[in-house]
RNA sequence: GGAGCAUUGGUCUAGUUGGUCUAGGAUGGGUGACUGUCGAUCACCAGGUCAGGGGUUCAAAUCCCCUAUGCUCCGCCA
C-alpha cells in the first residue's frame, strides 16, 4: 500500500525521504535537467533530476521512460527553487528529487492523444476505455457516482429502509420494453428475461411485509440507444407500505437534498415545486419541463374564433392553439424561421406561424385570417412588445405540445438562455392513467399496469380511460426525468379491471402476472414507490452531456461493448447444450462477415 | 424500422467547382541540441491502398451506387 500519494504532497512535506508511484503524465527533458510529472488518482507531483548529480546507469533508465508508464520513485521532497513554483498545481511548491527509480510497467506509445481525450472519437475512446478512465474528469465522475450510491445507502438506511436484492434471471412479460433473454440449459426451449426493473418483486416484498425496501438495481432493456440511454442502467429503486404519495415525495426529496448537500454542498430548495401533468404540457410542452428559462407556451385556443379554415385541424381534433413569445427576435429572417418550421415538423407540428411586432405593428401572414382585435388580444396575452417574435401553432394537442416544447428547448440552447450551475427540481403529478395507442388500437398504461388511479375515478375508470388520472408522479431535474413512481394497486379486483382496460385477456394476465394477483389475495398492504435513474442523476450532477461519461464501461449505440468485444459468437457446442440452433439465413450472414469483415 | 451526417498516417484534422495532391497541418513516435520546465522549446527523420467494393471520367480523397462502422435525430424506451 502506498504511504504517500503524488497529489497529496505539500510544502510541509519538505525534507521527507519517501516513495511515490503512479503514471508518467509528462516528461520534459532539458538536457541537464529532467522533469517528470507523476500522476496518481489524487493528482500530480513533479519529479526532478539532474544529470550531473546521478550515476550514468540511473540516467539511462530515466531517459528510457515512456509516457503513461507506471514507475516508483524514491527520493527527497524539496522546495522548488524560488521563482519556479507552480501556483496552478496544488503540489506546485515542492518536487521530488530522484534517488531510486523502479519501472513497474513500461507503456507503449499511446493509441490516442489522451490529454485531449474529448477530441478523440467515441469508438476509440471506448476501445481503450481503461486509458480514458485515467483522465481526471472521468475519474472524478466515477468517484462521484460511487459517493452518490454510498450516500444513498447511508440516507435510506437511516430512514429505516432495507436493501434487498431481487433476481436477475426472471420471466419475460409482454408489456413494456423488449427483454434481454437468457436461454435455460436445464429447461431446454425456455428462457429467462433480465429484469427491465425490479417492479414485480418489490411489490411482492411489500406483500411479504418488508415495509421499506430499496435497491440499487441494474435494469436491462433491449431498445435502441440514445446519449442518455444504455441497454443496462442503474436505478435507485424504492418501495414502501402504508404510505401516501406525500410520504414518497418526502423521502425522495430528503434523499435528493441529502445527496446535493453531501456531494455538491448545495442546499436545495424544499419542498420542490409541483405541477400537474396537464400544466407541464400546456406551459412547457413536456412532461419533464426544464424550468431554468422562460419561453413558456401560452394557450390561446380560446382566442381563436371558430370557422377559420386554416385552423380546421384545431377544431377537428378538439386540439389547441399555442404560442411562444421569443423576445427580441422580431428581425428573424424567413430562412431562419423556415428552419424552425422544419424542426417542429419532425414532431408532427405541421405548421408554424409567426407574428412580428415591428414599430408597434403586428406583421404576420395571419393578418389575412384573423380580425384585428383577435390579433391584439393574442399579442396582449403573450405580452408582445416591440421587436418581439411570437410563434404559433395549432392542431392536435399532443402534437402541438411536442413541437413547441422541442422548439422551446432548441431555442434556449441556441440562444444560450440556460443558466449554468442551477438545479431546478420539480414534481410532475396527476399523470393520466392510460393513453391511447394508435399503433395497437388499444389503451396502454402511461406509467405501468400496476399504477392506481385517483379515488374519484375508481368506480368509473373502465368507462372513460382517457380521462382517468393516476397516483403517479415524476421528479424532474433541469429537464430530465430523473425518477418516477406511483401508488400501486393492491386490490386484485381493481388490478384485473385495469388489465381489462389495457386489453390484456384474463388468460394472458394470468399467465404473466398470476403470482402478483395471487399474492394480492393473501393480505396485501397499500404500497407505492419510486425509482431514480442513477445514471442520469449522476450525469446532471457532474454536468456531463451523456450517461456514457458516468459509466465505467458503457456500450455503443449498437449495444456493443468495444473493450470486451461483446456481444460475440459462441461455439456450436454451447448452443447445442441449450438446444438452440441458428437460423440458416443467420448462419449465412455470419459466414459472409467472416470472409469479409468490412462488408 | 426510418432520416441525416461522418469515415484521410497511431490520434485529431485541411483538402473550394474533379487536374496544381508526389495528400497539407497539428499531435503522437524516433534522433539530436538545450541548467528550471510545467501541454517546455528548437532542428531533423520516419509514418498514408484517403473505411471496403463497384461505377462515371482522359483524370476521383473529391461525383454516383452498394456495404460496413460510428454519431445525431425520429420511431421505440410501460
Amino acid at each position: 500500500m502506498k504511504e504517500y500519494s503524488c497529489g497529496s504532497l505539500r510544502g510541509s512535506d519538505e525534507g521527507k525521504r519517501l516513495t511515490v508511484s503512479g503514471w508518467v503524465h509528462a516528461i520534459r527533458d532539458h538536457g541537464n535537467t529532467y522533469f517528470i510529472d507523476l500522476r496518481d488518482w489524487e493528482g500530480l507531483i513533479q519529479i526532478v533530476t539532474k544529470r550531473d548529480e546521478i550515476n550514468e546507469d540511473l540516467n539511462e533508465r530515466i531517459r528510457a521512460i515512456n509516457r503513461e508508464s507506471v514507475i516508483e520513485i524514491t527520493g527527497m521532497v524539496k522546495k522548488r527553487p524560488e521563482g519556479t513554483e507552480n501556483k496552478k498545481m496544488p503540489t506546485g511548491e515542492v518536487e521530488v528529487e530522484i534517488e531510486e527509480l523502479k519501472i513497474l510497467n513500461s507503456a507503449q506509445p499511446l493509441p490516442y492523444h489522451f490529454k485531449d481525450m474529448h477530441k478523440a472519437s467515441i469508438p476509440i475512446r471506448l476501445k481503450y476505455r481503461y486509458l480514458d478512465l485515467r483522465h481526471p474528469k472521468l475519474q472524478e465522475n466515477i468517484k462521484t457516482r460511487a459517493r452518490i450510491t454510498s450516500e444513498t445507502r447511508k440516507f435510506l438506511d437511516s430512514q429505516g429502509f432495507f436493501e434487498i436484492e431481487t433476481p436477475m434471471l426472471t420471466k419475460s412479460t409482454p408489456e413494456g420494453a423488449r427483454d434481454y433473454l437468457v436461454p435455460s440449459r436445464v429447461h431446454k426451449g425456455k428462457f429467462y428475461a433480465l429484469p427491465q426493473s425490479p417492479q414485480l418483486f418489490k411489490q411482492m416484498l411489500m406483500v411479504s411485509g418488508f415495509e421499506k425496501y430499496y435497491q440499487i438495481a441494474r435494469c436491462f432493456r433491449d431498445e435502441d440507444l440514445r446519449p442518455e440511454r444504455q441497454p443496462e442502467f442503474t436505478q435507485i429503486d424504492l418501495e414502501m407500505s402504508f404510505i401516501t404519495q406525500e410520504d414518497i415525495i418526502n423521502v425522495v426529496e430528503g434523499l435528493l437534498r441529502h445527496l446535493f448537500k453531501e456531494i455538491k454542498d448545495l442546499d436545495i430548495m424544499s419542498p420542490f415545486p409541483r405541477m400537474t401533468f396537464y400544466e407541464a404540457m400546456n406551459r412547457y410542452g413536456s412532461d419533464k419541463p426544464d424550468t431554468r428559462f422562460g419561453l413558456e407556451l401560452v394557450d390561446i385556443t380560446d382566442l381563436i374564433p371558430e370557422g377559420i379554415s386554416i385552423f380546421k385541424e384545431v377544431y377537428e381534433t378538439n386540439g389547441i392553439m399555442s404560442a411562444i413569445n421569443i423576445k427580441g427576435k422580431g428581425d428573424i429572417s424567413p430562412k431562419a424561421f423556415n428552419k424552425w418550421k422544419s424542426y417542429v415538423q419532425k414532431f408532427k407540428t405541421k405548421e408554424l406561424a409567426n407574428i412580428k411586432i415591428i414599430d408597434g405593428e403586428a406583421k404576420s401572414p395571419l393578418t389575412k385570417y384573423l380580425p384585428d382585435d383577435v390579433m391584439k388580444s393574442i399579442i396582449e396575452r403573450l405580452d408582445g412588445k416591440d421587436g418581439d417574435l411570437i410563434v404559433l401553432a395549432g392542431g392536435k394537442n399532443t402534437n402541438i405540445w411536442r413541437g413547441l416544447g422541442e422548439l422551446r428547448l432548441k431555442l434556449a440552447s441556441d440562444m444560450n438562455l440556460i443558466p449554468e450551475g442551477q438545479f431546478n427540481f420539480l414534481w410532475v403529478v396527476d399523470f393520466p392513467s392510460f393513453e391511447w395507442s394508435e399503433e395497437d388500437k388499444r389503451w396502454t398504461a402511461m406509467h405501468h399496469p400496476f399504477t392506481s388511479c385517483k379515488k374519484e375515478f375508481l368506480d368509473t375508470f373502465d368507462k372513460n380511460p382517457g380521462e382517468v388520472l393516476a397516483n403517479a408522479y415524476d421528479v424532474v431535474l433541469n429537464g430530465y426525468e430523473i425518477g418516477g413512481g406511483s401508488i400501486r394497486i393492491h386490490d386484485p379486483e381493481v388490478q384485473e379491471r385495469v388489465f381489462k382496460v389495457l386489453g390484456i385477456p384474463p388468460e394472458i394476465a394470468e399467465q404473466n402476472f398470476s403470482f402478483l394477483i395471487e399474492a394480492f389475495k393473501y393480505g396485501a398492504p397499500p404500497h407505492g414507490g419510486l425509482a431514480i435513474g442513477l445514471d442520469r442523476l449522476v450525469m446532471v450532477m457532474v454536468d456531463e452531456p451523456g450517461i456514457r461519461e458516468v459509466i465505467a464501461f458503457p456500450k455503443t449505440k449498437m449495444a456493443v461493448l468495444p473493450l470486451g468485444d461483446a456481444p460475440n459468437l459462441v461455439t456450436d457446442e454451447q448452443l447445442d447444450v441449450l438446444g438452440i440452433e441458428l437460423k440458416p439465413e443467420v448462419k449465412l450472414m455470419l459466414e459472409k462477415k467472416k470472409e469479409n469483415p468490412n462488408n
